[in-house]
DNA sequence: CGCAAACTTGACGGGGCGTCAGCTATTTCG
DNA sequence: CGAAATAGCTGACGCCCCGTCAAGTTTGCG
C-alpha cells in the first residue's frame, strides 16, 4: 500500500525511477520462491535486475525491505473468497461453502507460499511492518468472517454463542498453517483432500457454533482459567 | 537426540569439549529468546560462552545449526499432555479436557516459542534436518492424538468418522499457529482467553466428529475437488 | 539548447565468515 | 612418574558481503 513517491534519497520518483524499482521488487519475488531469505544477498538481486548494488540502496534499506514491498502486493482476498463471503450461507450449503473457502483460501497460499511464509515469520518475530502488512492483508477476510459468525449463530442462544473475533482468529490461524503444513512431506497418511475436508469441518463447525454435546458445554465465553488448573509452566513468559 | 560423540574435527569429545559444546548451545538458546536467529552473529555467541570463535565452528557449522542442537532439547510432550492424552475422556469432559489439553500446548509454546517458531520457519523453507526434528518433537503427542479420534469415533457409523491422520495433522497446525498468534497483540477483539475456548472447542469437534449438520455431510473421506469446482488457480503449484 | 533534477555506478572502508597452523591441556600407558 | 598421543583452543588471515559516497550520465522541461 501506499507506494513510496520518493526513494531514499528523497528524490521524486519519475518513471525510471519507478521502473527499476518494480525490477527490484520482482526479481526480489522471484528469488525468493527459489531460496530463502536469508541466503538472498543484495549483490545477486542486483545481479539478476541488472543494476548496481548501490542502485539497490536507492530503493530499499535490506534485503528484507524489498521483501516486505514484493508481499504488500500480495491480495489474500481475492475477489473470489469476497464473494463468496458475501453471498449468503443457507444451513444445507455450509460445508460445501466451507470446503470452497478452504480450497480458495490454500490455492493463494500455494501460489505465494514463499512471500506468506516470510511475512508471517518476520511478523512473528515482532516486526511492526511485518505484523500491520499481515493484518493488512487479512482484515477483508476477518471482517467478513466475523459477520459470518454473527449471522450463522444468531439462533443460538447468547451463552452459546462463540466469541467472533476470537473464533475467526483462531480459524485464520488454522487456515494459516495448515496451508503451511500441507505442502511438507508427511509420514503419517495425511493426504490433502482428506486435511481440506478436515479444515473444512472445522470452519463450519466454529462458523455456526454448533456442539453435539451441548449438556456439558459452559458458558461459552467463559475463562478457561476456570476450567484447567494444572501447573502451566510460565503461561506468560518471556 | 543422537548426542554426537565426535566434534567436526573427528575428534572424540571428552568432558571438556562436551562442556564447551553444551554452553555454546544454552548460549544460542539464551540468545535466541532475545534476537531473531539472523542477527545472532557467531562472534556474538562466541563472546558470551567465553570461546573464540574458532572454537564454535569445532563443534558447529553455523548459527543454525547450533540452533537446531537447541531445538532438539525441547519436549513438545511433557508428561502431563502425555498422561493426560493417554487417560480415558469420557463424553461429559470431553470439553474441559480438549481446554486442560489446549491450555498444556500452549504453556510449552509459551515457554520455548523462540525455539519452535526458527524450527518450524526453517523445516517450512525445506531443510529436512528440522523437519525430522519437528516430526520427532510432535510424533508421540501425534499418536496419541490419533488414539483418542479413533476411541471418540468408534460409535459412529463408518461413513461419517474423519480420517485420523488428516485430523491430527490439522488440529495441530491449528494449535502451532494459534500458539504464535495469540502473542501477537490483536486488534480485534480476540482475547487469550477466548481463544483458548475456541481452540479447545474445534479440538473437541474434531476429535468427537460431531456435527449438527449431519444431514447434508457427505462421505466424510470424499475428495474436496467433488464439491467445489470453482477456479482453483494452480492449486499444486510451485 | 542548457540547466536542474533524477538516476546510476565504481570504488572503498568496515566487518562477519570460515580456515589453518601452532600452541596448550588432558589423557593414556609404559 | 614422564613422555607420547590425543583432545582442545585460538590469533591471524583472506574472502566476500555490506552500505556509503563522490563523481559521472540521463531525463525532462523551460
Amino acid at each position: 500500500m501506499a507506494r513510496p513517491k520518493q526513494n531514499l534519497y528523497g528524490q521524486e520518483m519519475g518513471s525510471k525511477g519507478f521502473l527499476t524499482r518494480e525490477k527490484i521488487i520482482a526479481t526480489t519475488t522471484e528469488l525468493l520462491g527459489r531460496r530463502p531469505l536469508r541466503e538472498i544477498k543484495v549483490a545477486e538481486i542486483g545481479q539478476s535486475a541488472g543494476v548496481s548494488t548501490s542502485t539497490f540502496y536507492i530503493y530499499f534499506e535490506t534485503v528484507s525491505d524489498a521483501a516486505l514491498a514484493a508481499i504488500e502486493r500480495v491480495n489474500q482476498a481475492s475477489p473470489e473468497i469476497i464473494n463468496l463471503m458475501e453471498s449468503p450461507w443457507p444451513r444445507n450449503k455450509l460445508l460445501q461453502n466451507s470446503r470452497a473457502l478452504v480450497n480458495m483460501y490454500f490455492s493463494i497460499w500455494d501460489k505465494h507460499h514463499a512471500l506468506l511464509r516470510v511475512r508471517n515469520f518476520v511478523a512473528d518475530e515482532g516486526d511492526k511492518r511485518f505484523i500491520d502488512a499481515r493484518r493488512r492483508s487479512i482484515e477483508p477476510l476477518l471482517l467478513r468472517f466475523q459477520d459470518k459468525v454473527r449471522e450463522l449463530q444468531e439462533d443460538l442462544p447468547e451463552e452459546r454463542r462463540l466469541d467472533p473475533a476470537s473464533t475467526v482468529s483462531v480459524l485464520l490461524a488454522m487456515l494459516e498453517r495448515t496451508a503451511q503444513v500441507i505442502r511438507l512431506p508427511s509420514a503419517h497418511r495425511a493426504t490433502r483432500p482428506r486435511q481440506v475436508e478436515t479444515a473444512a469441518f472445522l470452519v463450519a463447525s466454529a462458523l455456526s457454533g454448533g456442539v453435539p454435546f451441548l449438556d456439558e458445554m459452559p458458558a461459552a465465553k467463559g475463562q478457561s482459567g476456570d476450567y484447567f488448573k494444572g501447573d502451566i509452566e510460565g503461561a506468560a513468559s518471556n
